[in-house]
Order: C-alpha cells, then sequence, then structure tokens
RNA sequence: GCGCCCGUAGCUCAGCUGGAUAGAGCGUCGGCCUCCGAAGCCGAAGGUCAGAGGUUCGAAUCCUCUCGGGCGUGCCA
C-alpha cells in the first residue's frame, strides 16, 4: 500500500500538470506540510511558490488545484482557503494505511533497511581521569540517541567512544596516582577516589608548579613509546577507570561499536605529522608545529606539537579523522561535542580542507550547551566541578530512582519487580529530560523539575506505554489481524493517526539535522494525543467490531511510541 | 578587543529552514475517578516574539545595528 502522502503529490503533479505547469519544475515547489491548525485539514499546499511558475495569484491557482484534484478513494476533500488547499484524507484509508504498516514495523514506523550512508559518530568521549559527571551525561545520551535514529533510517552506524585517555590530564593523574595512590583505597569506589586525587592534585598544583612540570615530564616519557613505569601506571589506571564508568554506561543503555581512545592513536600520530608536512601547510612558530588558517577566516592557528615534541589534541583528532576515513570510508562524521569547542572542530575541518582531504566534507560538530545549576539567588551557572562539588551522574540517577520508588509505593503498590520498574522510569526520567530541548540549548539542572514526573517528561510517555498495556493485556484476546478490522470505524481516532503520520518526517529530521529532541517531542505529542483519545472512546467495553479496530490502533500506538522512545533510548515498561 | 551561540507567557521551552489567529508543559485558578491506569483528561487567565531599522505579497524565522546573557580566543581537552 502506497503511503498517503506520496499518493496525494502525485495526484497533485498530475493536475498541475493539466493546469499547464511543467512537472519536473512544479514538483520542488510542492510545499506539503501540517496546516497551521489541524482543523483546517489534514495536510495543507501552500500555493505561493506554484502560483510564481504559473505566472497567477496564489488564491486563484489554489481554487483550480481544488476544484480539479477530485475525491477518490485515498483523498476525501480539497478546499481552497485563499493561498492554501487544505486536504483530507479518507478516514478508513488513513487508519488502514497508518496502522496496518506500524503492525507489520515497515518503514518508516520500523526500521528501514540499509540506506547506504555510512555514519561515524564519536559520543561520550569523556576524559576517564575524571569522575563521571554530570557535564559527560550530554553528549552520551545525545550521541546514544543518534547512533540509534541513524539505524533506524538504514544506515551503517559507527558509534565510537573516543576516550580521554591520553595526554596531560591522564598524566596528572598518573603523577597523582604515583605521589597518593593507594590500590586498596582505589578499589573501594574507584571514582570516587579517583575523584580524589584529582582534586588533591589541582589543590597541590596551586601551590607547587613543579608538579605539572613533572606531569609533562611523565606525558613525554609515556610518549616516548617505551615500555617504562609510565605506559604501566597508565595501563593500570586506564583498565580502572575504563571499568568504572561501565556502571554509567550500562545504567544509561549506552554501548559503542569501537572504544578507541586518544592512545589507540598513539602510533597513528607520526603518519599524520607527516601527511601534514607532505600536503605543505605545515609551519614552525615559536618552537611548536601549527597551520595557519586565516585564509578560511580562523586568526588561531591550529597546533600540533608542542615545543617540547609531545603531541596534542588536535594531533590525536587529526589522525583519528585520516583512520575513520580510510577504515569506515564515512558520509558523515559526527562529533557530538559541546559547544564550547567549536573552534577545535572548526580547525580540524579546517586544516583537512586546507590539505585537499576530502573527509573535511565529512566532519561535522554537533555541539550542544551547558549544564547549569542554579544559585542561591535564583541565577543559572555553569556546574563548576573543579570546586570539588561536582554530582556525578550515579547520584542524580539515585535520586531519580528513589523518587520513582515513592511515587510507586504510592500509586501502584502491587507492582511486581519494583526496583526494576523504579530504575528503568527513574533513568528515563532524567535521559528524557536532557533530551526534551533543543541540544544547544544549555540545560538548566533543576531537581524540582527534574523529579516532578507529569506533563512532558519520561514518565509522562511511559506511562502512555504502560496504559496501552495494560488494555492489551486485559482484552484477553489477541490483537486481530488487520484484514479484520473495518478501519471506517476509526474515524474519530483522526487526531492520533496523523500525529502518528508525522513520525516519519520527525525521525528523518532528527537525522539530518542531529537533533533528537525532535523525537522527543513527537513521542510527547503521541502520548497526549492517545491520553485524549482514551478518556473519550472506550475500547474493551465498546461493540465487538469497534472494540477490535480501538485494540489495533491501541496496539500500534503502544509499539509506535516504544519504538519512539528506543530511538531516544529509553525503555517502556508494560507496568509502571 | 575579536569570533561564535542564546534572547518567544511568571518559569522551562516548541514553532518543521519565509506562510493562515504565535503553541506546549510547569506554576496559578476552576472542573473530571460507581467508567479499560488521575504519573491522566478538560477549561480559564497569561505574549510589543529583547529593541530599532531593512529585504517582500508576507518576518518570531533572512540581513544590519543596538542592548542583555553565555561560551571561546597558541603549546589543556
Amino acid at each position: 500500500m502506497t503511503d498517503l502522502q506520496s499518493h496525494l503529490r502525485d495526484r497533485l503533479l498530475t493536475v498541475l500538470t493539466d493546469l499547464g505547469l511543467d512537472r519536473a519544475a512544479a514538483e520542488p515547489l510542492l510545499q506539503l506540510g501540517p496546516p497551521k491548525n489541524r482543523d483546517h485539514g489534514d495536510v495543507a499546499l501552500g500555493a505561493f511558490q506554484l502560483a510564481k511558475l504559473a505566472g497567477k495569484a496564489p488564491p486563484a491557482l489554489a481554487g483550480e488545484i481544488a476544484g480539479k484534484i477530485g475525491a477518490d478513494g485515498v483523498i476525501a476533500s480539497a478546499e481552497a482557503a485563499g493561498p492554501f488547499v487544505n486536504f483530507r484524507f479518507a478516514r478508513a484509508a488513513l487508519a488502514k494505511q497508518v496502522l496496518t504498516a506500524i503492525a507489520a514495523n515497515e518503514a518508516p514506523y520500523g526500521p528501514a533497511s540499509g540506506n547506504g550512508q555510512v555514519v561515524c559518530i564519536d559520543f561520550s568521549s569523556p576524559n576517564i581521569a575524571k569522575p563521571f559527571h554530570i557535564g559527560h551525561m550530554r553528549s552520551t545520551v545525545i550521541g546514544n540517541s543518534l547512533c540509534r535514529i541513524h539505524r533506524h533510517l538504514g544506515a551503517t552506524v559507527h558509534g565510537i567512544n573516543h576516550l580521554g585517555d591520553w595526554g596531560m590530564p591522564f598524566a596528572k593523574m598518573m603523577t597523582a596516582y604515583m605521589h597518593w595512590g593507594d590500590e586498596t583505597e582505589l578499589h573501594k569506589s574507584p571514582m570516587r577516589y579517583m575523584f580524589d586525587l584529582y582534586k588533591r592534585y589541582s589543590q597541590a598544583a596551586k601551590d607547587d608548579p613543579a608538579l605539572d612540570a613533572e606531569a609533562a615530564k611523565h606525558f613525554q616519557a609515556l610518549e616516548s613509546g617505551e615500555d617504562n613505569a609510565e605506559r604501566r601506571m597508565w595501563q593500570f589506571l586506564r583498565d580502572e577507570s575504563l571499568q568504572a564508568f561501565q556502571g554509567p554506561y550500562s545504567r544509561l543503555g549506552v554501548t559503542f561499536d569501537h572504544i578507541t581512545g586518544e592512545s589507540f592513536f598513539e602510533d597513528k600520530m607520526e603518519a599524520a605529522m607527516q601527511r601534514v608536512t607532505a600536503a605543505g601547510v605545515l609551519e614552525e612558530s615559536d618552537g611548536a608545529e601549527v597551520v595557519w588558517l586565516k585564509e578560511q577566516g580562523i586568526k588561531q592557528p591550529c597546533l600540533l606539537r608542542k615545543s617540547d615534541g609531545t603531541t596534542l589534541y588536535h594531533t590525536r583528532d587529526l589522525a583519528a579523522a585520516f583512520y575513520r576515513e580510510e577504515t569506515f570510508h564515512p558520509d558523515r562524521i559526527l562529533y557530538v561535542v559541546g559547544a564550547e569547542q567549536k573552534l577545535h572542530f572548526d580547525q580540524l575541518e579546517g586544516v583537512l580542507k586546507k590539505m585537499g582531504e576530502k573527509v573535511a566534507d565529512a566532519v561535522e560538530h554537533v555541539p550542544f550547551g551547558l549544564v547549569l545549576s542554579k544559585t542561591e539567588d535564583g541565577k543559572w551557572e555553569k556546574f563548576a566541578s573543579r570546586a570539588g562539588n561536582a554530582v556525578f551522574l550515579d547520584e542524580i540517577l539515585d535520586e531519580s530512582v528513589a523518587k520513582v520508588r515513592n511515587v510507586i509505593a504510592e500509586k501502584n503498590p502491587d507492582l511486581e519487580d519494583k526496583e526494576a520498574v523504579a530504575e528503568q522510569v527513574g533513568v528515563s526520567a532524567i535521559v528524557f529530560n536532557d533530551l526534551k530541548n533543543s541540544r544547544i540549548k544549555d540545560v538548566k539542572f533543576d531537581w524540582d523539575a527534574m523529579l516532578n514526573f507529569e506533563g512532558e517528561t519520561g514518565p509522562y510517555v511511559q506511562y502512555a506505554c504502560a496504559r496501552l498495556a495494560s488494555i492489551l493485556r486485559k482484552a484477553e484476546t489477541p490483537v486481530p489481524a488487520p484484514d479484520a478490522i473495518d478501519f471506517a470505524l476509526l474515524a474519530d481516532a483522526e487526531r492520533v493517526l496523523l500525529t502518528m503520520m508525522d513520525f516519519g518526517a520527525a525521525v528523518q529530521r532528527a537525522a539530518e539535522q542531529s537533533e533528537p529532541s525532535v523525537v522527543t517531542s513527537h513521542t510527547i505529542a503521541l502520548a497526549g494525543e492517545i491520553h485524549s483519545y482514551l478518556r473519550e472512546h472506550h475500547v474493551l467495553g465498546a461493540e465487538p467490531a469497534v472494540r477490535d479496530a480501538r485494540l489495533f490502533l491501541v496496539d500500534a500506538a503502544r509499539r509506535l511510541l516504544t519504538t519512539g522512545l528506543g530511538l531516544l533510548g529509553i525503555a517502556a515498561p508494560e507496568r509502571m
């Protein structure tokens, strides 16, 4: 069954051709979209551009289109309203097309088969010499969602954790451990212990600048490639940290296809540097090796080697870009990294461009805003981790889960598996909150808002799923087959159906713009529509044919909400 | 100083790349559980889209400037 939108497009193009317009010229000008107000119709056509092409006034052309298109089995009506034409689909066709596609798990509601795109997504990438705190969460959950969205659309996805396991921060941690480290203490609570070491080092380095010099020496020794004390210490701390990070990752349901941190590129940086040299873009400046990008409007040069001979973040990212190009042949490489690092990625892209590397076109920084906390006087400011008051992600998740536990005790005390459900719902509330708004916006970390599970929240959408699952359980009969359904009986579900129909476009846009919040918004909208519908339309008590049709609708809604939440990396419990 | 980002209801945000009367949630006020899950639903109040110019049939959306706030700005990542 062809989908409704393309049927409408085809019919429109035929009509426009009859009206004397060139089909190829008209096609890109076909502005179809949801009307401002869904009471106007299901889909609206703005006739502005087409009118220009036809040399007519928009309202005149709109009138001609509306008059000429005529109803068929799919299109129920077409009405001109000024420069717009509002279309309405036949209710039975709308219900049948949308719901059977969802039931069959067909694209766009289900995963598409390969679309040929290869997408590398560099996300999370924490500096593992520091604890996993609230600030690390954004890249992790945004990147995780983007991986799922692109996979849903049929892309080959390489989710990459570009760990910060090299460079000065790690050298500082090593230095701290060499001075004060204790393995027994470390094993008691690795993340907390390393955070304490980190704090101790920062404090000590303020009074004693020699400490940073010592760290730099250790880094030099590490980068020498020799099997020395530094290397063994690095290996030890890396293993311990990485293991400690598994906790938050598994709670968030995040996995990676490649855990290739900065250290992975240790032996690939020389080749990368030679490539830069061969391209003739490397210059010496104050003892360092740099690439100037002034001609691209970037004033700060990209530093690739320090005057002490060691490498930098840029050097590793450059080597990583070459490696990814050769290994994966990506169409896009998304770097899910905070907006404060925009210059870094502009420089990376700039260097690749200056070298004439085509991978420059694939490089795409996906920036996001900061996490802010509320001050005493009600203002918002950046979370200060250096002051030693870092909020660990685990603590935030625990707090949320505890709140959910209370809500369950109050509203659903007989629930089985309370603990597992509390974990699912509590974690998802935090994740959902992070994915709710445009990623470039700063996240205002507000306990009250985050632990309020009413309105536009993760638990709200999950609650809709649980409610639908409950109806399906109580039906005590399997969901009827599609050919047993009289879809005309679902005319009253038009708002639910039209929202469902928007799903594909939402996922598409989320992928193009690297913006999971588009999917988040859609799940909220669909949950809202189905909640409203259920209020007015009882399922189980309806007469058999109506009951069957509504059961089919309920099942599809539950599936699509589950899919939508899945794209966000959020589980949909059957009960909560 | 320079570069980039943000500014929409009391608060937190949508607004689908220029189209119809600017929409949600929270909070406030008022309704709805003898009825499939009230973590829900329905309604009310609440906006000079920071401000000023410009572009055009049409601007919250594009351009310029101003004002607020934030981030960044050579050997950290």
